[in-house]
DNA sequence: AAACAAATAT
DNA sequence: AATATTTGTT
């Protein structure tokens, strides 16, 4: 049994791609019989309480995340504010907040993206590293201490940021993503990442058709606000 | 539970 | 080819 957390429909499906497939997978009898004819059929997917059915709810596929190189940017900003040591899937994503987005995706992302940034220092010299599959991530520069861990960065842009410290920046006209100076709980295990006002207005996801195989994609970032 | 890397699947 | 999922380990 998959217990994940896997609330994406909480968010993402239109009641117009919600209906067809309810309509299909519950007879109109049964709909009736139980109270989804109660307008309330603009909730997510309620699994049939007659479990003849298969649930959809847990069986539907999410359509897969298109990296555009807006996206990928603010990826690579929220790892790099972040520091090496708190840039793990969750709290990437929770800097990056973008409605919509998983830490699972961003997990396959980071690994990749891992794979890359060791790929390339290999070749620390000046030949081109690009095997061409790797457009997306030519895409956005990659910060300089990124390749060398021993290296502090040499600008102010990229301070790590340490939740329980506070950042001492001179100049302070970078309007990146700004990190509210006290935020979350003090030093304790978690703490909470508040929504960021700039950086952070969540944009709502929304679901193109593309490819000739009608796979659905999800493409949170289409046009940029960056 | 979350992170991670490697392998594998779509 | 690009992204997702699974697996095994920490």
């Amino acid at each position: 049994m998959r217990e994940e957390e896997s609330n994406w429909f909480e968010e993402l499906p239109s009641p117009e791609e919600l209906m067809p497939l309810s309509q299909t997978l519950i007879s109109p009898h049964l709909a009736v019989a139980f109270d989804i004819t109660n307008s309330s059929h603009h909730q997510f997917p309620l699994q049939p309480p007659s479990a003849a059915e298969d649930e959809p709810a847990r069986t539907l596929k999410r359509p897969r995340l298109v990296w555009t190189p807006q996206l990928h940017k603010r990826f690579v900003d929220a790892v790099a504010h972040l520091g090496i040591k708190n840039a793990v899937p969750k709290t990437i994503m929770q800097l990056m907040s973008v409605d919509g987005l998983t830490r699972e995706n961003v997990a396959s992302h980071l690994q990749k993206y891992r794979l890359y940034l060791k790929r390339m220092q290999g070749l620390a010299g000046g030949s081109a590293a690009d095997s061409a599959t790797d457009h997306l991530f030519a895409s956005s520069p990659v910060p300089p201490h990124f390749l060398h861990p021993a290296t502090r960065p040499a600008s102010d842009h990229y301070l790590p940021f340490v939740p329980g410290l506070q950042q001492h920046r001179n100049h302070h006209h970078h309007q990146h993503m700004a990190v509210p100076a006290h935020f979350g709980s003090p030093r304790n295990a978690h703490f909470e990442l508040p929504v960021l006002s700039r950086m952070g207005a969540s944009v709502p996801g929304y679901v193109e058709d593309v490819e000739s195989g009608g796979r659905k994609v999800l493409t949170l970032f289409p046009a940029g606000d960056d």
